[in-house]
RNA sequence: GGCAGGGUAGCUCAGUGGUAGAGCAAGGGACUCAUAAGCCCUGGGUCGGGAGUUCAAUUCUCCCCCCUGCCA
């Protein structure tokens, strides 16, 4: 089976990352360690976006050069990726040379099978902030605002895509494949917009005394390509397209990865972006129909109801989160609080309590609470036994069902119905130890062999948690199974995973808290 | 105006053709191994409004209202 190839939307290094950015590379992070939890070999890109006229004009207004401005931001990301504990296999890069020659490469084919053509379009132009004005921008009187500056008409020549001509193939192949955009709702605004905008072709360029800072036309060296076939190209530039012949090095296999199992982008850039303009242009370049990616559609974090924005102030900051709830808990925030495609509310409240409620005094008090009563009762050893009654055998069960639910909702992207799977296993060995109080059994010699049983049973269920909540809060996990004593063989995937993980006679470690409480600023 | 999503317990949201569920919040109780954690019990909703289909609708159909987003 091919490898599991995952792509995220490159993040434009204009601005340092935001809570948006960080729950799409973990939402991505988490499918990219499942699937190997599944045994599956996977290659995880993602990247940055470094060209364009913002960057540009934020770099004059910072007085650096281009690169040296998205060299700064771009570390921002990759701090807080590293931070978060998000590991990629591919960096995708815009400025890599690599990346340009592929585009430039890309560019002169459709050129030399005339998909490109040049034409000249006039319209309004605004000196100040160097780009056409459209009549979105007028005001309600008509007339462009004070904030454009000096408005005048302009005729500009450029480069266009002959977008129009695959609009019928890519309706076509919408209706027939109902797989391509998940969740399948999203799918009726692609058509939509089809119908309503089909005929329009793409703007591919723009002059290079405008806009410098982008890559030449191979064919025009006067014009610098425009967005979409440098941004959109990363995911195939950075798996190796065209490789041979532009002798790029250090990549993959364009032939393994290609296509994309899930490029996972925000809903603002579904349409038109991703589902017609990427689309096409793949269609333009030849590919078939079996070597079209699949979109993972997300929603957005609103701040309290509100849309997060900087002229509201209440951009997030996933670092200081991090910081607060250790990266583990920030993950688990994001992963459990949302429905994948769908919106959610973000609320820092709710995270706190979240913290403390589920993952301090659920999780890992469970672990705890299991490694303390061993330590205390067993000096740490675990005996298997024969001893066996309907609570031990119920508890065995819920953790059977929680994996094959787990297993279900993690492969369909409902990150959140497989954290609820493996909290049926902390809620239910947390009644458990109350129900069969083994703190009680220890005072009664005759009930020995019990009390072993329900301490296994403990340590056993929390190893089946390690690996189920692997994929979303790695770290912990991994503190957590050097508590029981317990290593995941390599090469250990999921349906290795069976009751039993642990040989009578195991030695078990000191229990450490391993999400500790945090203090509320209510109390 | 068109399209999409949403309107279900105080809050955030699941869910289903057969007299409504979870988590949190609130109230009460028993326990003590544990991170004053965990467990048990309780309260409370005419599932946005109306009509239709059906033996039966919160779940299907139609109309309307409200919120959000995109497009025009």
């Amino acid at each position: 089976m091919k490898p599991f190839y995952i792509t995220t939307a490159i993040d434009y290094t204009n601005a340092p990352p935001h809570i948006g950015h960080a729950y799409e590379k973990v939402l991505a992070d988490v499918m990219a360690r499942f699937q190997r939890l599944q045994g599956r070999q996977v290659y995880f890109l993602t990247g940055v976006d470094q060209h364009g006229q913002k960057v540009q004009k934020s770099a004059d207004a910072a007085g650096l050069s281009p690169q040296a401005f998205v060299d700064g931001i771009t570390a921002h990301f990759t701090s807080l990726w590293d931070k978060l504990n998000v590991r990629y296999d591919g960096w995708a890069a815009t400025t890599d040379p690599r990346h340009k020659r592929v585009v430039q490469a890309m560019l002169q084919k459709l050129h030399n099978c005339g998909q490109l053509y040049k034409k000249s379009y006039s319209g309004h132009y605004s000196v100040r902030q160097e780009q056409f004005l459209t009549d979105k921008e007028r005001g309600p009187d008509g007339n462009f605002g004070e904030e454009w500056g000096e408005v005048v008409e302009i005729e500009e020549e450029n480069w266009y895509f002959k977008l129009s001509d695959h609009v019928e193939w890519l309706q076509n192949y919408i209706r027939s494949h109902p797989d391509f955009i998940t969740p399948a709702f999203r799918t009726a605004d692609v058509l939509n917009a089809l119908d309503s905008s089909g005929g329009q072709d793409l703007c591919i360029s723009r002059p290079a005394e405008r806009l410098s800072w982008g890559i030449p036309l191979p064919f025009d060296e006067r014009f610098v390509n425009y967005v979409w076939f440098d941004a959109l190209t990363n995911y195939i530039s950075f798996a190796g397209y065209l490789a041979d012949e532009c002798g790029n090095e250090g990549l993959p296999r364009f032939a393994d990865l290609w296509p994309a199992d899930a490029e996972i982008i925000g809903k603002d850039i579904l349409v038109p972006a991703h589902a017609i303009y990427w689309m096409t242009m793949l269609h333009a370049l030849g590919f078939t129909d079996e070597q079209m990616p699949r979109l993972i559609v997300h929603g957005w974090w609103n701040i309290k109801g509100a849309k997060m924005s900087k002229s509201l102030g209440n951009v997030v900051d996933p670092n200081s989160l991090a910081d607060q709830l250790t990266p583990d808990g920030l993950r688990y925030y994001l992963m459990r609080d949302i429905a994948t495609g769908y919106d959610s509310d973000f609320n820092d409240e709710r995270i706190l309590m979240s913290y403390n409620k589920e993952l301090a005094g659920g999780l890992g008090n469970l672990l705890n609470r299991s490694i303390n009563m061993a330590q205390k009762y067993r000096n740490g050893l675990l005996v298997a036994g024969d001893y066996d009654d309907p609570e031990n055998a119920a508890l065995r069960q819920t953790v059977t069902e929680s994996l094959s639910v787990y297993s279900e909702s993690m492969n369909a992207w409902a990150i959140h119905d497989g954290i609820a799977a493996a909290w049926k296993i902390v809620t239910h060995a947390n009644a458990f130890v109350d129900s069969t109080k083994p703190f009680s059994l220890a005072k009664d010699p005759s009930q020995a062999a019990r009390l072993d049983s329900v301490l296994y049973h403990l340590a056993e269920a929390w190893v089946h948690l390690s690996v189920l909540l692997d994929p979303i809060i790695p770290t912990a996990m991994a503190t957590a199974r050097a508590q029981l004593g317990w290593e995941m063989p390599s090469g250990f995937v999921l349906t290795d995973l069976k009751w039993g993980m642990l040989q009578s006679g195991h030695q078990i470690n000191t229990p450490i808290p391993l999400f500790p409480r945090l203090e509320t600023n209510a109390e």
